[in-house]
DNA sequence: AACTTATATAAGTGATAACTTACAGTAATG
DNA sequence: CATTACTGTAAGTTATCACTTATATAAGTT
């Protein structure tokens, strides 16, 4: 769902069509990203255009790369002898 | 869970002391993360230590980091007008 | 103002997740 | 080889998710 809107904005109704799933529930699956912050929306006449959020993916994205950076450092320290999992 | 092991490798015993829950809860949850590649384990004597999987949290930064950067294309494309939400 | 279009919310339901206790397996240790 | 230490698996239960249909809300249209 997410994913859908990496292309740019979307309204809902457009992002109901190209699902297999009914309106009310991708209007739920909306409000959860919004409520995470991870969309925003902007109303255009009667529709309702959601669009990932440029704060919400920063926030994410700076996550991923502390944690990338603390594993760097952890493996740094206990050197891969190889062949694990 | 996956965030307690950015720090460092830690056997089962050491994240179950850590969290409120029980001992195979721990162990449920990490077959899970291993099932998705994001930890690998390695055997010590009688403990199993698991840390995060480099490859795996690799993946996971790709994707972040393409989707990002094709956000700020969708952005390029369609001007933020301010107050959205 | 009635009607249409687009979306959100309410209420209910089946599937699934996440946990629990009990137990099995495996490596170290005396 | 019996015992201990550590972890994984099995089975069962409860809470939560993700969806459905029905309905409310709000904006545009005639």
């Amino acid at each position: 769902m997410f994913d859908r809107l990496r292309a740019g904005p979307k309204s809902v109704g457009e992002l109901a069509a190209a699902m297999p799933v009914s309106q009310p529930a991708v209007s739920q699956h909306l409000r959860v990203l919004r409520d995470a912050g991870l969309v925003d929306v902007r109303q255009q006449g009667t529709r309702r255009i959601y669009r990932v959020s440029f704060a919400g993916l920063e926030v994410l994205r700076a996550y991923i790369e502390s944690f990338w950076t603390d594993v760097l450092g952890a493996f740094a320290d206990t050197p891969n002898k190889g062949g694990n999992r």
